[in-house]
DNA sequence: TTAACATAGTTGCATATGCAACTATGTTAA
DNA sequence: TTAACATAGTTGCATATGCAACTATGTTAA
């Protein structure tokens, strides 16, 4: 197959570049996954971490925003996962309108085994990547998100 | 709110880095998309923009393959792209399999009628980021690309 | 010539997501 | 006290996505 090269003035920019390679990490790690025989989504696994390292018990709401997502995509989520019996919701005694959510014991297990895998992962998409570079990096996508949060319609 | 500070090791990876900004990003356009009343996702602005710049007419499945899509995505995503006329598939007489996809009249008045918008806001996007830094960030996330396409399970 | 294989695209089933409208509960101000 | 408002979460409707199985068509090798 060979395509026209793309010299349009939207490839000057950083925007491209961010979505594809945030699309091609997400099929990685999807395969890593499914590889591995873990019946479970990057999203759900995020969920997980969260959970788990953190933020046990939090309010569904708080966990909403923690992880970028609207309540409506997380509640959701949340039933998806509950089904799968990886978290369980509890409502507060102290406000009815709100579930603390709690990692299960197969969840917790779950993430433990995919812990490693997640981290050597994560390891070979970054290697062969100076501190140096890393740091600019990080600095770079730390603009952008200012960037975008501060710029108003 | 508050929450507790996140330090576990997978906080010191790029990944988190990528996937949030992404993320934070695709918000913002699709922000940006219902402000100005342009009913269109990001997704079928990519096709408009691959078909316009460069590729009007291209089969199917190369434009699954460009955009980085799985066939089967990209038949659902032209079929809600043809019901709003924003591109038409047209069968090959050469190979009766093959569709040829096109870009309407409507299509492109629209792409044309959002590029600006789109410019300004990938310009926003990187604003105060300097030439150096742009070069590394590719030069970054060039890697990346490279560690996960040749990196076998 | 035709059986085996390859390729292009679609469909069923599943997950993830967002907006807007909704229910249920809690809070506040007159 | 209670009406108005605020907050938490769910649901309907829509888009986007991937895998696996499928149909239809084209190609190739015995």
């Amino acid at each position: 197959m060979k395509f026209n090269s793309n010299n349009s003035d939207f490839n000057k920019t950083l925007a491209p570049w961010i979505g594809r390679t945030c699309k091609i990490m997400n099929m990685y790690i999807s395969d890593v996954f499914q590889h591995n025989n873990i019946q479970v989504t990057k999203e759900q696994w995020i969920v997980l971490k969260v959970l788990h390292e953190d933020n046990d018990g939090i309010i569904q709401n708080e966990l909403a925003f923690i992880t970028d997502r609207n309540k409506a995509s997380l509640t959701r989520l949340i039933n998806v996962m509950e089904k799968n019996n990886l978290v369980a919701r509890i409502p507060l005694k102290e406000d009815s309108r709100k579930n603390s959510i709690h990692i299960t014991k197969t969840g917790m297990q779950l993430f433990l085994k995919m812990k490693p895998l997640m981290l050597s992962t994560l390891e070979t998409l970054q290697s062969g990547i100076t501190e140096d570079e890393k740091k600019i990096f990080i600095n770079v996508m730390t603009k952008i998100q200012t960037n975008l949060k501060n710029h108003t319609l």
